[in-house]
DNA sequence: ATTATCTATAGATCTATAGATAATGC
DNA sequence: ATTATCTATAGATCTATAGATAATGC
């Protein structure tokens, strides 16, 4: 039954990986630690030598999927450098992020969940935001304090949007909402 | 231990009221039907005589939130036809609204619960954003696509930048956030 | 007689822990 | 010998229901 150390590295690893999936589809409430263990193949007995607590492993998770969306959004804005806001509105409201919660935005699929978190899962999302927020304003025009700003607006308008798209049970409302916003911001 | 009908009537009402409450401060399963009960000072057994089930109670709860929440965008935009764009944002980007979720906006504190919800409780958030956006579109300027578009990219701003400065971490950033959103809408 | 509310509980789930097991790493 | 994982379970909670109670409304 015991692993290698190596293999309980990669074992803990993909705990938080199939965490940070589930907790986005299905809340922080909506999954129990039972059911996240063996979606990773393992029993939930095991599951307390890896992390302290359920919410432990939701800061690790809030950080790990706030490093990809990072790094995604630096990829993005390198390879379109002439068109920031249009790309990044463009990746993120569109109908594969808006139906796979479990692999988009940390912020738009747990915004409220984070909200009611303790500090270090706080801590996980706020870093990233940072990071996201710094990567998008650096290409904006104008002053610093004019980049920040619409830079601020811009992630409050895409987050926002996707949140409604999600939220709303009219499928044309739906796809207006997230053409909207990308309309917006591709003129902005 | 029987009360009169009317007096039920108005237990009723306020099993809603104070489940609207709880629920966007707690998340939908943050609270339990029996807290929720004792929320509306009754014991918890007494529940299913006047719900079917806890998610028919958030349906209900959905609905008389977003209510409110139309009837206060109506007035507000009533008092102030000037300046529909500035008055709303101001009025729903600040540390009040961002500190109280239990009075505030349905879609900011439960939209991704409501996205995993079944139909009945996005029918009632889907009526309530419709009419919001209605409301707001006919204050502004432009074709009628163009007031759409504009009242729906507002609205996300909104959410979105209330749903950031509530889950991060960071008080400056978070009244940044906030004020970032708010001066983007009052110069569009 | 009807019914709104109560007490009590079924049955399922949840987080977390205790102790056994068996393979790794010294 | 150490330790990663397992089985089993404690103890708390959750939604929902059954049946008793007592006041209303006929």
């Amino acid at each position: 039954m015991r692993v290698s150390r190596e293999q309980a590295a990669l074992n803990r690893e993909r705990i938080v990986e199939v965490a940070s999936k589930l907790f986005r589809e299905k809340g922080y409430d909506g999954i129990g630690v039972a059911d996240l263990m063996k979606g990773a193949g393992l029993t939930h007995g095991g599951f307390y030598g890896h992390f302290d607590s359920k919410e432990d492993l939701l800061a690790e998770a809030c950080g790990k999927a706030m490093d990809y969306s990072v790094a995604q959004w630096r990829s993005r804005l390198e390879r379109h450098p002439e068109d920031p806001l249009g790309t990044m509105a463009r990746a993120y409201l569109n109908e594969t992020h808006r139906d796979s919660a479990g692999k988009g935005c940390m912020v738009a699929a747990m915004g409220p969940d984070v909200a009611r978190a303790g500090e270090a899962v706080k801590n996980a999302l706020t870093r990233g935001v940072k990071e996201q927020l710094a990567l998008l304003a650096a290409r904006l025009p104008g002053t610093p304090q004019a980049q920040r700003q619409r830079a601020m607006a811009a992630y409050a308008a895409m987050l926002g949007g996707l949140v409604m798209a999600r939220a709303v049970n009219d499928p044309e409302l739906s796809k207006e909402l997230l053409e909207a916003v990308v309309s917006q911001l591709e003129q902005a």
